[in-house]
DNA sequence: CTGAAAGCGCTTACAG
DNA sequence: CTGAAAGCGCTTACAG
């Protein structure tokens, strides 16, 4: 904890020690050609020095950053805290530091956020469910290794880790149908351009109609109340609800609660991402659960893989696919659906 | 959109331009001393080039990076969104970029993050409610300048921009008061060092005695709905039941609406922050709303400031205390209140 | 195993 | 208003 009134260097490091200046960087970057006990000496004056690495010289003289860019698109929903972490232990791991930028439904922020990144030439970018069009994103992977978090590859040299959606729907419309409902309600949010609710519609679409289920969809805004509602007042018989995600989900539970609404309609109710919130205790939501651990160390991976091929523009995007879990809770067992 | 192979740097520039390559710096950098015609063709080549700064370079050069830090405690609370959104334009205008880490509950962790931020050599730090010690906080003050969000200034050359929490709790109990409660039940979270936990209860305590109120306190942990549960369980009178923050405050409310478990007892539900959950239709909770922008503005001033004074240990620590507003909501209505 | 030297891309006095 | 030059702190062949 010596602190200096200015930066200690490498040269201040080096003096004190009594080693050249180049000695001092091999050292402490754990070069294999400096003596054990000319290392020790080293990493003991730099501590006791105060010393800490200049990330901008080095970086200059790499020309190379040794940090990965992450782009959440918002901080509402817990799934991006879990992948920030998980991506924080998988970069720490190679010793690689992570910024995150908080994105936003504004283009020039979102805009201004990627370009510091890039400024800072980042070693690559990790885009979380990104709302950005095909070819923004196609654009940005020719400046540098990229790669999507939950997103399919749009092409280009940008790669994709993602859950297989279709096995997510197969999941939850089996789960459905085994508690006897015959007809399925999706809730999604109402976003222009978001691929990841059109992705997961029509899987539902398609693992409904393969089990023989009918299925209804409602659009929601922020709040998914109004959306719940509206399905239930058409009921008279039993109904899966699949919403987007938790957080939306959680608008659910009161609704469902007002037991005079929708008197002897059975409901089950399931979601996405398999957050804390589906944990709660007053919620207990069956939930579709993300390998996030997976999803993180895979994306960091297929990073720095890319980085290592040199050009960008190397290689064929890799889309590695992940096969999602069903975690059942008090949301849609039996004897504790509301109705 | 120009991409090249390789990067351009300003020497392609000043080439492309016939100028010399301080000039290209001086001119994009919006010197005065370079003519408007000149700087005018300078910027033009450089986009056509596809020129963008190397920031590592500039820091290098600058001695100092044009980057401001944000410490994170976790995703898990709106509030953040908002703080890094407000604080995102704040350095925008300003032309500094933002970066974002979060933190963790593990102290390794935070302190790897701490320090890649460190190395960066940024202008300053920006650290919402840390859990950290006074001792360490005093510490990176040492080091960089550093501003608190939502926690006071532990000493040191630390800054500190929050929200008056007496004045919070003198308008929560006011408001149950109206309502003609007399007593009121906190529930926050079970966490060690926690100091906003810890003023926000005890300036409870301090209004509700004013007012002649009692005052209730529970513990919880991810989970609020056991803590209220037991709360409500030896009531027989209505209650003011406050609750640290609007992420836990949604547990209450399906408790709250399982009519048949407390009847009888008006219970009027409030809570602090004011995100988008208080906001969601089906909770509509009574929220104390923190000015955000001012908050974040002020940190970033302060911030700003103190990196200009030079030194860091320059001066004493700054306390700025905002004042807090109530949103009164369905949660606290008398006619919508549960019972 | 160790050192002298060049260079990363930029900024900034300094001289014209 | 413009240019030549030094230097920011580090890394990395290269030579010993």
């Amino acid at each position: 904890m010596a602190t200096s009134g200015q930066d200690v260097t490498q040269d201040d490091v080096a003096r004190v020690a009594g080693v050249s200046r180049s000695l001092v960087s091999l050292a402490l970057n754990g070069s294999p050609k400096v003596a054990a006990e000319t290392r020790r000496r080293i990493a003991e004056t730099a501590t006791t020095l105060g010393y800490r690495v200049n990330a901008a010289a080095a970086s200059l003289a790499r020309q190379r950053s040794r940090t990965i860019g992450l782009v959440l698109p918002n901080l509402r929903n817990a799934f991006f805290e879990q992948i920030a972490h998980t991506l924080g232990d998988a970069t720490g791991a190679r010793d690689l530091a992570l910024f995150v930028t908080v994105g936003s439904d504004r283009p020039e922020v979102l805009h201004r956020a990627v370009e510091s990144l890039l400024s800072v030439r980042v070693i690559g970018l990790i885009l979380v469910s990104p709302w950005l069009p095909d070819e923004d994103l196609i654009a940005i992977g020719e400046e540098v290794p990229v790669c999507l978090i939950g997103r399919r590859s749009p092409g280009g040299s940008v790669d994709s880790v993602r859950v297989d959606e279709e096995a997510a729907a197969r999941l939850l419309v089996g789960h459905l149908a085994e508690l006897g409902m015959r007809s399925v309600g999706y809730v999604g949010p109402r976003v222009v351009n978001d691929t990841s609710r059109f992705e997961r519609e029509s899987a539902l679409r398609f693992a409904a109609q393969a089990a023989g289920l009918t299925l209804d969809v409602r659009e929601c805004d922020e709040d998914a109340g109004p959306a719940v509602r509206d399905m239930l007042r058409s009921r008279h018989e039993p109904l899966g609800l699949v919403i987007h995600n938790d957080i939306l989900a959680i608008d659910a539970v009161p609704v469902l609660r007002e037991t005079d609404r929708h008197p002897g309609i059975d409901v089950a109710l399931v979601s996405y991402d398999n957050t804390y919130l589906a944990r709660r205790g007053e919620f207990s939501l069956t939930s579709i659960d993300q390998p996030e651990d997976v999803l993180g160390t895979t994306a960091v991976r297929l990073l720095c893989e890319r980085a290592e091929e040199g050009t960008t523009s190397a290689g064929s995007p890799r889309d590695v696919v992940l096969e999602p879990a069903l975690v059942i809770r008090g949301s849609s067992e039996p004897d504790r659906v509301c109705g």
